[in-house]
DNA sequence: AATATATATTATAATATTTCAATAATAATA
DNA sequence: TATTATTATTGAAATATTATAATATATATT
């Protein structure tokens, strides 16, 4: 069992703020989102990632490179061919967060 | 005992897509999460949120209106003051999820 | 080495966001 | 009604983000 402990004082704490609003910002926009749900079932590579996503290939390059520069996603080169996943845990808890229907 | 479903479609669903990182974008900045964890503990007038948050009036009358705008803050008008709080429960649950310190 | 495939980068134009200063609106009180 | 306290809006300048097109890089294959 246990207790939920609510930090009531985090949001004096300017690192904190500029640091989760970058996290934020990178995850808000349609694209990447959908991107991190593409990849919330695994690893996949970029070719796979924009033709599933139906969008222009440079477009979910830079797409990507926001989320690698964030550290929100790893990337293994394998090959002539570059896979993307998720690499960090609170991006892919808050997308689960939002696929949750209640309100 | 739940078992957690994770939904493999959603990332397809373009209103899901559009409307999350319309809620996302609204949180991605650093004094509206720092307004967010103000409220956190509770309703509060605007005055002492821009005094706590040593912000501005204007600023945080803006910043509050783009939370309050996108469903994310109610606000209460008590004579000559105005109350703030949090109204969408999944912004709560992010900030929520933003305070904890795994990895 | 030439070519093909896969991915990344760059430049640019359009659009959006942010801050700040000034002003407006609303409600309470003298 | 004039004044004060509280909150909101507006306009403008600075900065950031986005999509697109063009080009570059990297690897594999012939």
């Amino acid at each position: 069992m246990e207790y939920e402990v609510i930090d009531n004082e985090k949001w004096q704490d300017e690192e904190f703020l500029e640091e989760n609003a970058e996290l934020l910002k990178a995850l808000a926009h349609p694209s990447r989102l959908k991107i991190i749900g593409f990849l919330s079932s695994g690893k996949k590579c970029v070719k796979h990632i924009w033709e599933a996503l139906e969008l222009p290939q440079p477009n979910v390059s830079q797409h990507l490179s926001v989320l690698r520069n964030k550290g929100i996603l790893g990337y293994k080169r394998e090959g002539s061919i570059v896979c993307y996943y998720i690499k960090n845990k609170k991006a892919l808890e808050i997308y689960k967060l939002l696929l949750k229907e209640d309100k």
